[in-house]
DNA sequence: GTGCCTTTGTGAAGCGGTGCACAAAGTGAG
DNA sequence: CTCACTTTGTGCACCGCTTCACAAAGGCAC
């Protein structure tokens, strides 16, 4: 249904030119913002779904989990979207978000390695609607090789470099296990990929102007971990410094060697 | 109250998200300190199995990534583990920071939801070598509970307070679908679960004093996206500000609306 | 039109993190 | 012992993000 149920009974012929926005687009979009910008973009796309027309900053931060304050700045980089004494159009707002992270192209990416973790990935549903379309899936075991997942055919890492440019991958995803991360990363870097999300537990060594994101699913539980000890206890262990049988070498050999 | 046409159509007003942890400032680690702890601790653990005995802050910030400065100075949150002229004592290091995030301790950790990612998560090597032993598998679909995974049999959602309760979990996982993410979060809580990992693409709504760390697949290639658009174009498309058929509704759709 | 109300957009202050640069502390050679 | 060298730990300046607070902008009632 289109929203139009909303009708401000306003001059509008005045509004259609001081609406212009010249250049209030300094392309300089701090990194904290466009890292919420998908986060205000989801809340959005409920709110949508809800037939909701407008939403206020302060309902929209909630629903995004964040400031109201913040919300305001961060969408200000963007430009003027909002109304005063209204709000925010929740279409219009949508499509300006969605255009400016880039989700109004086509986004064509490759996952390599499928395991539990690339399965996963593959059948997520999170991707295809917004603009990331599953374009290779590639492993380097040939039990896995053929095997239909998501609608996609596993093929063989050998086909890699292939694969990307005959499709145009833009993303890759590793999915891999640690020690193979770093091989893929080098050959898809090789071939012009500039962009890749990486799960495996390792710190990638890319050239330069290559992007990439990290999420590694244990450093999150240790930092649960940490503030979780910190609740049940008021503090770290403060029993003692060192256990019997594991010494720092230096002290060791000093005591030894004067 | 405000009488205001916009109210919002969600009771979530008295419902506020709080991630922050009081405690965390009270003995002085900054945030971003932890965040990479897990981080020095994975390159030490590196070192340590080619039998290094001593790193400098140099060498052991190349292998995690960072700056050498900021590796000191993140270290030195932690006490003065380091040698002067030497280094810092690999294996002492890794006890010491071990210590800090609490690995030291065995932490029961149950998983909500076994699907591909919940699978993934249980078969992750990381975890156990870590102190994280998980508990539990659980799933609400009864045709995968009694699957066994990873040397554990899922069992279903019904028996989920029970499982926490009985096998002290501390830590809770949440890897559901979206729409089940809330519910399992408020069983969870109600039970006295302070710290989840929440893999669901929802922002939980939790009371104060849990701690919620969010892992979203589809944000980091959002992200990612925005960069790589950067990169290709030298910024958004500038063709044109809103697309036909897709118009604000405070603009011109007045007309075509009624 | 006039006045009141709501909500945006933003200047400015505050806060936390980063990185430089260097003194302090320790090693090792002679 | 002294001297030269290495490396840590940290004071400090800088920078970017967050938060507050408020004027400006728009809607609504009459």
């Amino acid at each position: 249904m289109r929203p139009g149920a909303y009708r401000p009974s306003v001059p509008l012929e005045h509004r259609l030119v001081t609406r212009r926005i010249p250049q209030a687009r300094d392309r300089g979009i701090p990194d904290a913002t466009v890292a919420r910008l998908p986060l205000y973009l989801r809340a959005l796309n409920g709110l949508s779904e809800r037939a909701t027309l407008t939403v206020s900053s302060e309902d929209l931060a909630a629903a995004a989990g964040v400031n109201s304050a913040k919300l305001r700045k961060d969408l200000s980089h963007l430009g003027s979207y909002g109304t005063r004494g209204v709000g925010y159009d929740v279409q219009y707002l949508i499509y300006q978000i969605s255009r400016e992270l880039g989700l109004t192209q086509d986004w064509a990416v490759a996952i390599v390695g499928v395991g539990n973790l690339g399965r996963a990935l593959a059948n997520y549903g999170g991707f295809a609607s917004r603009g990331f379309r599953i374009a290779g899936l590639l492993d380097a075991d040939p039990a896995v090789v053929g095997d239909q997942i998501a609608g996609l055919v596993v093929e063989h890492t050998d086909a890699l470099e292939t694969v990307i440019a005959d499709r145009s991958v833009s993303i890759v995803v590793i999915a891999t296990p640690a020690a193979a991360a770093q091989h893929v990363c080098d050959r898809v870097t090789a071939v012009g990929v500039t962009s890749i999300l990486n799960f495996a537990p390792v710190v990638l060594n890319v050239p330069d102007g290559v992007d990439v994101r990290k999420v590694d699913l244990s450093i999150e539980l240790q930092i649960l971990a940490f503030h979780e000890q910190r609740k049940a206890s008021g503090g770290p262990i403060m029993a003692e410094e060192w256990p019997d049988g594991v010494e720092p070498v230096n002290e060791r050999s000093i005591g030894a060697s004067s």
